[in-house]
DNA sequence: TAAAAGTGGACTAAAATAGTCCTATATTCT
DNA sequence: AGAATATAGGACTATTTTAGTCCACTTTTA
């Protein structure tokens, strides 16, 4: 379906939520404003923290909170750092090997449209995603609003 | 994993192999040439003839051609009628509705790549995915190949 | 009327995804 | 010291999606 995970989906939500709060925020508190579950949230935010996205803090007082480079990421850095491997079809990945691949007909093509959506998801930040405003602006208009990541 | 179903590539693979021939090629055939089983072949065969991408014809001698209207399809059209609703989250797509959609900070910039990713898949026609290299040199020049789907 | 094709759809198996839970460790406060 | 409150790691199960096969039926041709 070219469609992410939930699981991506809810960890965009938490990163925006901590990318909203200057503080520490326990995963209790981002499970209460996001309506979240829970245990899914700790366990999102384990993985956020070991991709080196956000920082913990142990203990009474402790919690999370966005990593400092976390603002400037790009959507499709993000989307690979949360779902791995970001191609749209096995033979468009390095890592994998397609059953049929030696009477393929279709040769690169796939790669090539996987490089186009990794492109358009490349010109996007995680701050992007959470002023939709300014996205609207940037692709009525074709002007990228980040010049950063290229 | 922002990935294509299987059986999405193979109905590709199908329909790379059927424009390649005038003639009528049976599931058969077409099992063969790709290497994908037969009864995959035939299942998706039959999807493809209630999408209208094909045209069959029963009883000894049938089979199935490509559609005429087929080659200039866009890949968009293509993914979105054998894959359903193209959208990178249920809150990107028009029909589903999230769970947590009243609690969302992040509103309306999943449609918003989602518009990106469709635009981008929506300048190749099926033709493109079979001459790759036109494609490439399309990716490369940034010129599109293709005038005729705006 | 037999053979070879497609048609429709049920059915099962396999894989991926979602979600929960348990145990351990670190930190703070009293 | 010890209770309370966090995160850390990872096992585990359930659910959903996807892949793949099979069977009974219809159409067409020779």
């Amino acid at each position: 379906m070219l469609r992410i995970k939930k699981m991506t989906d809810y960890a965009v939500l938490i990163l925006a939520n901590l990318a909203l709060h200057q503080s520490y925020l326990t995963a209790k508190e981002i499970s209460l404003s996001t309506h979240i579950a829970l245990p899914t949230v700790q366990k999102l935010l384990k993985k956020l923290n070991r991709k080196g996205l956000v920082v913990s803090k142990l203990g009474v007082l402790g919690g999370y909170s966005l990593h400092s480079d976390t603002k400037k990421i790009s959507v499709a850095l993000l989307l690979n750092a949360l779902e791995g491997n970001l191609s749209i079809t096995e033979c468009a990945s390095h890592t994998d090997k397609c059953s049929v691949q030696d009477f393929c007909q279709i040769g690169n093509a796939w790669q090539l449209i996987n490089q186009k959506v990794f492109a358009s998801l490349d010109d996007l930040t995680l701050m992007d995603l959470i002023k939709p405003t300014r996205i609207e602006h940037f692709l009525s208009t074709n002007i990228p609003i980040n010049t950063t990541n290229h």
